[in-house]
DNA sequence: ATCAAGTCTATTGATCTGGTCGAGTAGAGA
DNA sequence: TCTCTACTCGACCAGATCAATAGACTTGAT
């Protein structure tokens, strides 16, 4: 199971993404409009800034806005920015690889091949869907009939 | 990530799927060769046993016996008792499915859409992988080069 | 009867989740 | 310059979950 945080995540960032001419958007309108808990909402952005995703304009008309574009941000880089490893072992993780401690060698681990191919098929799915694809609805769903 | 608990249970049924003859296995055997804490393994096992996965023998030679043939345990089921729904969204729970709330209709949720991807994905590879595939090393890893 | 094995309930400390609160800081416009 | 509004930041909190641990109890075989 995904965090709440990181569905918040995601949806704050298609609203943002979705906005025409990357004028800001208050904290408070994403709030509204996604129902998302303001204050909530407000620690979730400031992770976003820091990872140079979003910025953030101060002042009367200020806002946050998609600082990259919706085509370069996959559902895999937010969910590891928020919620850690998608790996189902930490000895998969390739971003934050940390040794297994129960099983002697890794490459004699029975459970480690099985779970490296969940891994394999998560990371093909959410590190090649962004922002975009989400948006323009042509979220490939299953395989497509032709 | 899986919990500890489901790995120390799927590798506790690997142990018992090994053993030839399905002669009983004690519970300090287990912890000792799984490299179990002892006390936790016990509860573990209920658990399975009470799912019907395995069953028990008490007294002097008694221990725990594997219940259903190694090539009818998924680890899916396995994953499912012990941690629960696969998942990645209480929306897309086959076996527990709860609405998300936060998505007024459903079959438009973008986040959905995605996730659904994952939990096929998922679902594919757990579900058709048993204890015996495991035991025979015939895991298939990645798609098999002919 | 007794010993060794499984059964069951309760408790624990650490960490995570999903928030909330409130004071502080920085731009933009009057 | 003043002030309004919006973002920033740190602390706090209740409840749940995780990974065990403890200890008393039941059962079955010899």
């Amino acid at each position: 199971m995904i965090s709440q945080k990181s569905k918040y995540a995601l949806r704050a960032l298609l609203a943002l993404a979705a906005r025409p001419g990357g004028e800001p958007m208050q904290i408070s309108e994403i709030a509204e409009q996604e129902v998302i808990p303001r204050k909530f909402l407000e620690q979730i952005l400031l992770d976003l800034k820091r990872a140079g995703l979003v910025a953030s304009r101060r002042g009367k008309a200020g806002g946050y806005l998609l600082l990259r574009r919706a085509e370069t941000v996959t559902f895999g880089e937010v969910l590891r920015l928020i919620d850690g490893p998608l790996a189902p072992l930490p000895c998969l993780s390739k971003m934050a690889y940390r040794r297994c401690g129960d099983c002697a060698n890794e490459n004699a681990c029975k459970l480690r091949k099985v779970f490296a191919r969940v891994a394999d098929a998560t990371r093909d799915i959410l590190d090649t869907t962004t922002l975009a694809d989400v948006l323009q609805g042509g979220v490939k769903s299953l395989p497509v009939e032709i």
